[in-house]
Parts: C-alpha cells; sequence; structure tokens
DNA sequence: CCTACTGTTCGAGTTGCTTCGAACAACCGG
DNA sequence: CCGGTTGTTCGAAGCAACTCGAACAGTAGG
C-alpha cells in the first residue's frame, strides 16, 4: 500500500482514555522527555537522548513508545533520523489544560506557545 | 504521646512529586473516587465504596491508601467510620491546574467550588 | 462486657512494567 | 554495493503493583 517506510502506528487522541495519558506522564523520564519536547519543540531521538541522560537506545525506545501509545508524541521518519514532536493542540483540544499543568514548572515564560 | 487513635500518616505536599501524583491518578478506579470526592465533598469510605462499584474492601483499601501517599486525599477516623477528603486548596497550591484538568469532564459546573 | 460494625493490615498469587543486550531494519555516504 | 549510523523490536530477568481472603484493631450500642 501507500506504506512510505517506517511509519509507527498513532491513536487518534479521542481514543485515549485520561487513565492512560497520566500512566505514561507518570514516569520521570518520561515527564522529562515531554517538558524537554515542550520547551526545545520538535527533537531527533539522539538529540532528546543526549539531554535525557544517558540510557540504553532500547529502554529510551521504550518509553517513546509508551508516551507514543498514550498519545502524547509523536513520532516520525525524518531521513536517516527519527523526529519527536509534542502533539500538544491535539491535547489541549482532548485534555484541556492538563498539559499546562503538567508542564507547570518548566514553563515560566511563554515561549514555545 | 498524644495519640488519640487511628491516625494514618499523611505527606506534606511539598514532599510530594508529581509523577507519584499522576501515578495516583493513573487507576480508572483512583480517578472516579477523586472525581467523586471532589463533586459530592468529604464522603465516608463506605459511601465511596458503595457508589464506586463493588469490589473487596482490602482492594479499595489499598486505593485509598495509594492516594493518600500521593497527597490527593486525606483520610481521618470519624467516630465508628472514617471520613475521606480531597485536598483540593493544597494540591491546587502545589499543582495548579492539575486537580481542574483531571476533574474536566465531571466538573460539568462548579457546583463544590 | 460483649457483640456487631467499619475499615486497615498482612500474606500470597498473579499480572504488568521496567530494563537491558542482541538482533533486525531503514537510510545515506563513499 | 557496502559500511556506518540511527532507532525499533525481541526475549528474558528483576521488580513493583493489583487483587483478594483472612486476621486484626478501634468504636458504638445493648
Amino acid at each position: 500500500m501507500t506504506d512510505t517506510s517506517r511509519q509507527l502506528p498513532h491513536p487518534q487522541l479521542a481514543d485515549v482514555q485520561l487513565p492512560a495519558a497520566l500512566f505514561a506522564l507518570s514516569d520521570p523520564a518520561r515527564l522529562d522527555l515531554v517538558r524537554q519536547l515542550a520547551v526545545q519543540g520538535p527533537l531527533t531521538v539522539a538529540q532528546c537522548q543526549a539531554t535525557g541522560g544517558e540510557v540504553p537506545k532500547s529502554t529510551f525506545s521504550h518509553h517513546l513508545k509508551t508516551l507514543r501509545e498514550a498519545g502524547l508524541v509523536r513520532n516520525e521518519p525524518a531521513g536517516r533520523q527519527r523526529t519527536v514532536t509534542l502533539r500538544r493542540d491535539e491535547i489541549d483540544e482532548r485534555f484541556p489544560g492538563l498539559l499546562d499543568a503538567v508542564l507547570g514548572e518548566s514553563l515560566v515564560d511563554g515561549a514555545s506557545r
């Protein structure tokens, strides 16, 4: 079919339940990643991993998968790398106020908003 | 000492980390309980349990403990029973906007606020 | 007192998440 | 084409959380 390449499945945010989103955010490593994406915008996996501390690739990929399946981030092929994006607008529509509350401390100013 | 009776330990909200709070809220049963407390105000354990569906006492008590240790609810002796209260003001101060976002759908009007 | 009532704690079984190394897949440059 | 780079998937080991019955503790009432 029109399967251009390594496209991973992303859920519709309408299908995501709040507990699933909260669970994805309840891990410190994943929460940090979301915060980083909120402030610095789209990043490659390597860039996230570099700032996030030193963890094996597979572990990091697992967290990424959890966030993706919870509808919080988008993970798309970009040449040889992969771009990770926070689904901010969609999340804000599905769970109003959640992202702002969760980011909280890390959003001192309205930089990327 | 001045240990009047069955007082359970409650954390200072300043000591509660956001991931711990999110984790406590990431279980459907616990989230429902928090929503119920937000709308109906302080309840006895029996009252919560009645509305929340049919689960063994011990299971329910476990969820209550998780919420208590996450600083989300207060659980105090009231005669023969126990009163469960949502620590709304403290949570709002520690994690601004979080409760409103999480309650969201269940707060159509500003009833108890 | 002694019983009934309310709710927590303990212990065991099961399930699920986390973590990691190794194997696999896609892409780009020489 | 072939090697190096980037990142996901697989499988296994370790550990934490969920569930539930049974035992325990405090309280009110007869």
